[in-house]
DNA sequence: TTGAACGTGCTGTAGACAGCATGTC
DNA sequence: CTACAGCACGTTCAA
């Protein structure tokens, strides 16, 4: 074990409320990197990265540098606090409020917000305090209004290293060289995991670097080598009963979600043989929470895992069943965690063993896992406080083994740049600098770009900027005159609809030379690129979705989009008929069949339903928007709020009753309700005859349809 | 006749950010 | 466009 820093902080020089603020939480000593991130002037407004693994205290600095800053300036800074996921915005509100709670009673009123897409409106203002957002939110903010950017004081960017993430990266690279183009006068702390070329981010960024491998508690690695990949089964039982016999929790990452699901399954056997009774009892009421939350067998294979101390945790479960997962396995009651690598990164989860048990797996063109991504999973291992050594137990077959090894023992990938080869993503950001007014020459545009992080690039950057400007002229986004950029009326749109210039310019041609009614519109948004379809089988029917639309059969209009989008995008086959089944689920959705039968039919996971009709519904506004910029008559009046809601138009208005969600919507119209003006005149017994709402329901029903109605 | 044990060939293979309460022929 | 694991199905052989 590491020696604690003893009274760390009474022989660093802390500002004093500061130390008040860390005597508040109980905090004697600081960890190691914490300690060198003081020395190195995380109080003297120096631009700093930390680099460092999970749990080393990164968020402290952040809370501590956001503090001091806050009372110095009696409380107007401005923090503006960036995460990758929206799990984890949310898991830093909760941590910040404690900074802005301190800052009050010192008669200070900053304030704290979270702002990420699920939040109704963009980010007006950046009030005093602190603002937690994702970079995409706080990108599509700054097109509505542009001199947000004046308004950062301390950016605080969390998991930096997402930059080099393929598909995510080039929007946090482009908005760190936006707003440290016009906001110079930004301070940064950036926090990223252990990379392979810290030095250089922190080059990029003008910051000093701080770079540790200080973790709170010990990994051990262990690779254990199987003759054949059928026997991991039996290592992963006596692994798993072992840690268990220890008092400690297990993950178990593996690369498919059938896949954890029956491990998990099959895991419970091995398990619920090891738990008290009382475990068991607390289980079983966990396991009704589970089954109330979603449906479908998947649900039912989760309940049954759980009940025995198990569960499984992948994209597919609903954000609540995750999150009731995680919390399960945060308290202890759930003693295994089967998971694909949902949960490598994001939250805050450890476990005492971390088991990798697809070691060596072909995805696409990558081996997986990635080396940073097992760096993330193993990272996952050893939880402060309960366990003094972390293990990791990497499960593989003689052929992977050296890999194996050569994760094990070097050092994290660097982080590479992703912006200059990711086309969509590129244009994005330069439509939206000139449609915000931040860039007017193309050598505006270039300043910007110079600011980026130009590692490992091997095309010219100029090169790629002139070529996307190019692009987004020839798409009658943008117009160019003697080096003048502007953006055009639909260029506007594409900007503050968020869409990608591409699948703007696709929707256009569609609208303009199909149509706008539902039956062409739902195909058009998952064949834009921005709509990425989860697994969906249209297997249950007897011709294929393809067949279907190619046949002609349910109309001409959506066999010329097909076309359309093979023509821009080539997809083939296969991806054409995924996405064609997307659009006939959707067209269930809308139609307000319940979830149930939709699930079923397509054999989806409720979370990728869920998922679907959420981005389709973001499309369908964009194109609304699009619509109207171009001048196009919009024929699917209200289709986004539709498929926000899943019910037809006649059912829409009913959503807006508090305690009234898609399924009661279409009940009630069904039983004769198709106002909320009929329901503010209806009474409480004649409510309770519609299934599904008791005497409790209908007064809730009730009191909301009179408060809208007014009456 | 049943069913365990083994062999063969086909199929599937993760994740998750963004718009905003509006129009219009 | 790669290669692995899982699974369904088929074959063999023992009880």
């Amino acid at each position: 074990m590491y020696a604690p820093v003893r009274r760390g902080c009474s022989k660093l020089k802390l500002p004093e409320h500061v130390r008040e603020y860390l005597d508040r939480k109980g905090i004697w000593e600081l960890f190691p990197p914490q300690r060198e991130a003081v020395e190195k002037g995380l109080f003297d407004d120096e631009n700093l990265l930390i680099a460092a693994p999970t749990a080393s205290g990164k968020t402290l600095l952040a809370e501590m540098r956001a503090l001091h800053e806050l009372i110095e300036s009696h409380g107007e800074t401005r923090v503006v606090y960036v995460v990758p996921f929206r799990a984890l915005a949310r898991e830093k509100y909760e941590e910040l409020t404690n900074v802005i709670e301190f800052c009050r009673e010192k008669g200070l009123e900053p304030t704290i917000e979270i702002s990420t897409g699920d939040v109704r409106r963009p980010i007006r203002e950046l009030r005093p305090g602190i603002t937690v957002t994702t970079a995409e939110k706080l990108d599509a903010s700054l097109r509505s209004r542009p001199s947000l950017v004046e308004e950062v004081d301390l950016l605080v960017l969390d998991e930096v290293h997402i930059v080099g993430d393929r598909n995510r990266g080039a929007t946090y690279e482009a908005l760190i060289a936006l707003v440290r183009t016009f906001r110079e006068k930004v301070s940064l702390l950036a926090l990223s995991a252990t990379v392979g070329n810290a030095e250089e981010l922190a080059d990029w960024l003008d910051a000093t670097p701080v770079i540790s491998d200080w973790r709170p508690v010990k990994l051990e690695h262990r690779i254990v080598e199987v003759p054949s990949a059928s026997e991991k089964d039996a290592k992963v039982r006596k692994l798993i009963r072992k840690c268990l016999r220890e008092g400690g929790q297990a993950l178990v990452f593996l690369y498919s979600r059938r896949r954890a699901m029956t491990e998990a399954k099959n895991l419970s056997r091995t398990v619920s043989g090891l738990l008290s009774e009382d475990e068991k009892k607390e289980l079983r009421t966990l396991a009704e929470r589970v089954s109330e939350l979603g449906e479908g067998e998947e649900t039912e294979i989760l309940a049954y895992a759980v009940m025995r101390g198990v569960a499984f945790h992948h994209a597919g479960l609903t954000a609540e069943q995750r999150a009731l997962v995680e919390d399960a396995f945060r308290e202890g009651l759930l003693k295994v965690v089967v998971s694909t690598p949902t949960l490598a990164a994001g939250v805050n989860l450890p476990a005492r063993y971390v088991i990798i048990k697809d070691f060596g797996m072909r995805l696409g063109n990558e081996i997986k896992p990635t080396k940073n991504e097992f760096k993330q999973m193993a990272g996952r291992a050893g939880r402060p406080g309960y366990d003094d050594m972390g293990l990791v137990f990497v499960l593989t077959t003689s052929n992977w083994k050296e890999l194996a090894e050569e994760y094990v023992h070097s050092e994290a990938d660097p982080v590479q740049s992703r912006i200059w080869v990711s086309g969509p993503q590129l244009r994005r950001f330069l439509l939206g600098l000139v449609a915000a007014g931040f860039c007017r020459q193309i050598a505006d545009v270039m300043r910007v770009a110079l600011n980026t992080f130009m590692s490992s690039v091997n095309i010219r950057p100029e090169d790629a900027v002139l070529s996307s400007l190019k692009m987004l002229v020839d798409w009658g986004f943008l117009e160019e005159l003697e080096g003048e950029l502007t953006a055009t009326k639909v260029g506007h749109a594409v900007s503050q609809s968020y869409l990608t210039p591409d699948s703007a310019k696709f929707l256009l041609r569609c609208m303009e030379e199909v149509g706008t009614e539902e039956n062409v519109v739902l195909p058009s948004i998952t064949l834009c690129p921005d709509f990425q379809p989860a697994p969906i089988s249209s297997k249950s029917r007897e011709l294929s979705t393809l067949d279907a639309f190619m046949g002609g059969s349910p109309s001409i209009e959506a066999d010329e989009v097909l076309e359309l989008a093979v023509e821009e995008f080539g997809y083939d086959d296969w991806e054409l008929e995924r996405r064609l089944a997307w659009a006939e689920a959707l067209s269930d959705w809308v139609s307000g069949s319940p979830d149930r039968s939709i699930l079923r039919k397509y054999d989806l996971y409720p979370g990728d339903l869920y998922r679907a009709k959420d981005d389709a519904a973001w499309i369908a506004w964009g194109m609304s928007r699009l619509a109207r910029a171009a001048g196009i008559t919009w024929r699917s009046p209200l289709l986004s709020r539709r498929l926000e809601y899943g019910v037809p138009k006649e059912a829409l208005e009913l959503t807006e009753v508090e305690g009234v969600g898609r399924t009661l919507a279409m009940r009630l119209y069904r039983a004769g309700y198709h106002s909320v003006r009929d329901l503010a005149e209806a009474t409480v017994p004649e409510l309770t005859r519609v299934r599904g709402i008791g005497e409790q329901l209908a007064r809730k029903i009730l009191e909301s349809a009179r408060r809208l109605t007014g009456t």
